[in-house]
DNA sequence: TGCATTTACCTAAACCCTTTAGGCAAATGC
DNA sequence: GCATTTGCCTAAAGGGTTTAGGTAAATGCA
């Protein structure tokens, strides 16, 4: 009986693709397990439990969206970074729709503190420095900008923006000029 | 033995309020049968199955979403009816978790048509017309607000913007600000 | 009012997913 | 080469989904 060489990682990585093919939600041990050729119960030395085997899956993709982002940051600024950042989610989310949804799977304080979340927040925050934004404002643009960007690509992974026109592209494009307008023009609190 | 009076209609509205209570994805046939004191296999004589039980309490979501959206832009225009809808967003999700959720379940093209999610649609664009944009860039602004409101109020509900400063509201009334001033001025088409 | 039909809920059963307990065999370490 | 650890197994309990087929209550019609 030739052992099959579960750890932790191999689990989640491999939950990662099946959550890519499949979607994220119908990733459960059970599926992992015959895609290992292994009986379900044997995961359970592995994973503590499908919250955990979700969990690792999460990690592994809020990590792979800050190096992506990170990455398309390099050498850019202003607008150009924007657009950078913009894509890496839209992106991420049109090649790994499953991963996509993982990131946002509810991630205990600790687990969330302990992971690449901080260091994605911090790529908006990067963005921000092409701009003239200073605290509080710099951060409800964080949030503005976070909004968009998760809101526009959930909403175009739903389906929304298909079958009518103009084409998904042409709205991103010039939803991206709007909000480098916008921040080149914040508007003055009251 | 007493009839408990099982339909469709009532099943969906007592999943509706199940969903708020315990998260729309613990909404379960059985679940539901619990709720009612009746034996599972009695409620698939009145729903085809748990998909369909899902349906109907997203498009009770999406009916509200919009009678309430209706009720606050009468006589509402510009920034006032920007504000007001957005509020109706927001508001609904922090009232009706589960239903807000729901609201963005998928579904079936055929059952998209007939939702009420055109209504919807259809109240971003009256509030549209308090700004000077015309097609294709209303529909750009469309989506942008779409994004924005979606976005926003998922991350407010996972917890996104708790925990550091400044207060999520806060952060809501500036974004609003500064949409309200993108959409004044709109950058042109390059 | 009495009977036939329809409707509402039931039991039973199959199937899948999760999780724990306890066992044996393979790999590892000295 | 043997003891220990590790990896995968079988077994079993518990819960959700769904279908098939039955019985009793409600309804409709003479």
């Amino acid at each position: 009986m030739v052992r099959a060489g579960l750890t932790a990682e191999r689990l989640a990585r491999a939950g990662a693709e099946l959550a890519d093919e499949v979607g994220f939600d119908q990733v459960t041990v059970s599926a992992l397990a015959r895609r290992f050729d292994v009986k379900v119960a044997s995961l359970y030395s592995h994973v503590k439990n499908s919250h955990d085997l979700r969990t690792r899956i999460a990690l592994i993709a809020l990590e792979e969206l800050a190096d992506r982002g990170a990455a398309a940051l390099a050498g850019r600024a202003g607008k150009d970074a924007l657009t950078a950042l913009a894509d890496v989610y839209r992106d991420y989310a049109r090649e790994h729709p499953g991963r996509y949804d993982a990131a946002r799977y509810r991630l205990d304080p600790e687990t969330a503190a302990a992971s690449a979340g901080g260091r994605n927040a911090q790529l908006t925050r990067a963005v921000l420095r092409g701009y003239d934004l200073t605290e509080p404002e710099q951060t409800h643009a964080v949030r503005l900008l976070g909004s968009v960007f998760h809101g526009y690509v959930s909403l175009e992974a739903a389906g929304g923006f298909s079958h009518s026109a103009p084409d998904s592209q042409a709205s991103w494009a010039r939803i991206l000029d709007a909000l480098d307008a916008l921040l080149r023009n914040w508007p003055p609190a009251a």
